[in-house]
DNA sequence: ACAATGTATGAGCACTTGTTCAGATATTAG
DNA sequence: CTAATATCTGAACAAGTGCTCATACATTGT
């Protein structure tokens, strides 16, 4: 993965000539103090990665259309699946991943599982990026 | 895809035994009103998937990257190619698709392309979507 | 003219994702 | 107990994604 033409892995730069910390890579940089903070702010690049994770959960039709019916209330899963227009199965399957980053909760009564919307950022992030696809 | 077992297409419903406007398909119903509800919010389900293409853009640690970025200010390929640890070829290949729905634009000045955030939405959703994950 | 530089693009490949199918689990009804 | 219902789960396959490589385009410098 790390390429031999990956700019930003200083691995690759030969010792002798290295300009010391002036240069990042190879490349000619512009904005070299903003490429200095981002890349600083990328130690931590695992929240990118978890981030990811969670606009990964949101970028399915399927899942979007769970999600703004879940924002008119609680609903079990035959409801979903019925809302959805896929399989309860493939419902289920959703569910799981929705669950796993947090974007919905349930309980379960009896034999049924009713799925809300697990906090406030999910109905914002859903809401901010509708008005982005309408302007 | 429209399979056996797919429970929101009413189209594989026998006419002669139809429920009507009661039933929706044939499983179970519990908020009956918010499936209807959701249903017909539905109709205008091309929106939906245009959300998805947007959330796609943004469920990709890369991307994610670049968009952090350029919260700082605008920045040229080479210096987002330092930032991001992916060739300026990778790089290049995610811009297209960034400014294809919206999320960056950019002004070519000589040989030099410099990209920003296309509007404060891609901003809010970021920061909204960070919030979450660090909750 | 030519070479160098910054960016864009198409092809190809390893990897991931969304769905269905088949079956498992759990709870209620008879 | 068995049957029915609601949900969950693993396997498998088509379709999509992210990267690199090679190359093309456009602008500047010699």
């Amino acid at each position: 993965m790390i390429g031999t033409t990956s700019p930003a892995d200083p691995i690759s730069a030969p010792e002798t000539d290295h300009v010391s910390d002036d240069a990042l890579c190879d490349l000619t940089l512009v904005h070299e103090d903003r490429v200095r903070a981002a890349r600083a702010a990328r130690a931590d690049g695992s929240e990118m990665e978890a981030l990811a994770e969670t606009f990964q959960v949101l970028a399915s039709p399927t899942r979007l259309r769970l999600i703004e019916a879940l924002t008119r209330g609680e609903m079990c899963v035959c409801d979903l699946a019925a809302v959805s227009g896929v399989s309860q199965s493939a419902v289920s399957h959703h569910l799981r991943m929705m669950r796993a980053l947090r974007l919905v909760r349930y309980r379960k009564e009896s034999r049924m599982a009713y799925y809300r919307l697990d906090d406030a950022h999910i109905e914002a992030v859903f809401r901010t990026g509708l008005e982005h696809v309408r302007e």
